[in-house]
DNA sequence: ATGGTGGGAGCCCCA
């Protein structure tokens, strides 16, 4: 059975709604992850969702800022809205559903971005993201209750060489510091966590899923970041088929600064 | 060598 999950920061899902459209009719995904929605639940373009033939979706949202959605062609059902570094802020979502024959748990989550200076002393957000990705140690791939479980999202952290435009510009830069990278994989692999955009790509090559709105032609320039990831517990990689970056979303018109990511799967 | 852009709220926050 094929399965494809999307994950997407959408920097505003009402005003990208026609974005969104576009990644479904060209795309089709099963799961749709999306982050950034900025929009509180009762607001939420539920009814256009359905109308594309996306019968389930699940909000995690507030006013203004933050909130994740997860919006689904399978049935699935909310399992969790958690809570981190006991701040209210909407940055996760998880839900249950069932492909061939599996229960799987499927992770969206918006880390904090963390501020301009790299240093937690001076700068609590920056604070704030290291205490939430140690949080998220406590997220583990294997939970003896599913038979597989995913995490996607915007996770704000770039953690491989390559994973930047340029690693020796990038290192005091927030998303790729020393202090973030380490944590950051040290958490996944504690977790029982497969980087499914790297599984079969050498790390050699550059992977980049955001470009800043900041830079006159970002195409031309390309000083792009892997800030959205897929993961996967080890008893889904069997499954695995491949990682599609829509790089040509970072194009389209009134863009997110973040492109849309797909992992396609096939459970027999 | 610094500021560049964008969204949402509401006279400034966050990315």
């Amino acid at each position: 059975m094929p399965l494809s999950i999307a994950t997407w920061n959408i920097n505003s899902v009402r005003l990208r709604l026609p974005l969104v459209e576009r990644l479904i009719l060209d795309r089709a995904p099963d799961i749709i992850c999306l982050q950034e929605t900025k929009c509180p639940d009762e607001l939420f373009p539920v009814e256009r969702f359905h109308a594309l033939g996306y019968r389930h979706v699940e909000v995690h949202g507030q006013k203004g800022y933050h909130g994740v959605a997860t919006i689904s062609r399978l049935p699935i059902q909310a399992v969790e809205r958690r809570r981190f570094c006991e701040i209210a802020d909407s940055r996760h979502l998880s839900v249950r559903f069932e492909a061939g024959g599996r229960s799987i748990l499927l992770h969206n989550f918006y880390v904090p971005a963390g501020g301009d200076e790299p240093d937690p002393e001076i700068n609590p957000k920056f604070r704030h993201k290291l205490d939430f990705v140690s949080e998220m140690n406590a997220i583990r791939a294997e939970n003896g209750e599913d038979d597989g479980a995913i995490l996607v999202g915007d996770l704000n952290i770039a953690p491989l060489e390559h994973d930047v435009w340029s690693h020796k510009q990038l290192l005091k830069v927030v998303s790729h510091t020393p202090v973030e990278t380490e944590g950051f994989e040290t958490m996944r692999k504690a977790g029982g966590w497969v980087d499914l955009m790297r599984h079969n790509v050498s790390p050699e090559q550059k992977i980049y899923t955001w470009w800043s709105y900041r830079a006159a032609d970002w195409a031309a320039s390309d000083r792009g970041r892997r800030l959205d990831h897929i993961w996967s517990s080890q008893s889904l990689v069997a499954g695995f088929r491949d990682v599609d970056i829509l790089r040509d979303a970072r194009g389209w018109e009134r863009p997110s600064d973040h492109v849309p990511v797909i992992a396609r799967f096939d459970l027999g």
